[in-house]
DNA sequence: ACCTGAACACCGTTCAAGT
DNA sequence: ACCTGAACACCGTTCAAGT
């Protein structure tokens, strides 16, 4: 069983992105690099554009597949919720450039990324939820409480990746000590809630 | 007083910016706008990627300005917080590609860039610190605590250009939505520390 | 259906030359 | 000191042609 051209040609691009940036992914070094011409990518991909977004479009599945075989353990709530994130987090930092990329091409519009996008996010609301229910995190509606979560998580890598958290002097918070600061606060406010 | 040619130059990079984000900004067609040479830039620039630097480096140092102004006229801690952490918001969604541009470069060894994100960051640790004395955010290490806010501030701003805000369903949060959410429950938790 | 080679327009950068 | 025009290497994309 050979990999497609298709295939080969994603391998390639991910490959020259990891190893030097977007602005290493050239088409005509993807072909090379695929043992093709330097437009045989024009024979699978739209243009350009719609090779990255495909690559995008992967990496984003292959995060949704990870927080669900997570779900299918059954642990509990937290358990899910701080494993998801610091996967997330493991997945920016151990390559930046795609993740740079998913989310540079999450305003694209590739129903592909939509989708998996879509499908993550769901399944992380269904776990807010049930953190809420659980009186781990405080009331309040699912769906903003997980946008905060994931805005703290996106900043976080975002920080992390341009170098402004080592640059913090004994502090040397790492993006999962934020994260864990925010649940930490959270849970403090929930029991605050709780007893008003 | 006419502007010189470096200002023309750096004036026709943000133009092109605003208008078509970092794709649209060629040094061809910067010095077409300037009405000077496609390579003229290369007398006032080591290259492109200086332009651009240079460029980050003056939107970081406005901020840092507009920041300075409000210390100035010694509201609250809260007032400063929260109008800092607004204007911030209000600026990167105003200028998507600015914001864009000014965090990708973070990275890049500019000295110019560094030394205003530096100044920046000191400033909003003083007053998170002050916060925290005023009994209104929770006790810890500002600068952490301080990373924790820019990280949420950062985070909501990339969901929101990127269009996974307004995704969601009744919510519609805003990055000022989630900026002050992280706020209210930093408040609570600051009462449950207290009280312990 | 998939691939190739030549060609086109565009870009960043360099260099010799002008004032 | 600042600017210009020609030139070079590179890139995305298109097209006619091959199997």
């Amino acid at each position: 069983m050979t990999p497609s051209t298709r295939d080969t040609l994603m391998a390639a691009a991910a490959e020259l992105l990891d190893e030097g940036g977007l602005e290493a992914v050239t088409l005509r070094e993807v072909g090379r690099r695929a043992g093709v011409s330097h437009n045989a990518p024009y024979k699978h991909f739209a243009d350009k554009e719609a090779l990255l977004a495909a690559v995008a479009a992967r990496e984003l599945t292959n995060q949704g597949a990870a927080l669900a075989a997570a779900l299918r353990q059954d642990p509990s709530p937290e358990t899910i919720l701080r494993s998801a994130l610091r996967g997330y987090v493991a997945w920016a930092l151990a390559h930046p450039a795609r993740f740079k990329l998913v989310f540079g091409f999450w305003s694209t519009n590739s129903a592909e990324l939509a989708a998996a996008a879509d499908s993550t996010r769901t399944m992380l609301i269904d776990v807010v939820a049930a953190a809420q229910r659980a009186g781990w995190l405080p009331a309040g509606d699912p769906e903003r409480l997980t946008a905060l979560l994931q805005a703290v998580t996106q900043g976080a890598v975002d920080l992390a990746i341009s170098g402004h958290l080592e640059a913090q002097g004994k502090g040397h918070a790492s993006p999962d000590d934020l994260v864990d600061d925010l649940l930490d606060h959270l849970r403090a406010s929930a029991r605050v809630t709780s007893r008003v």
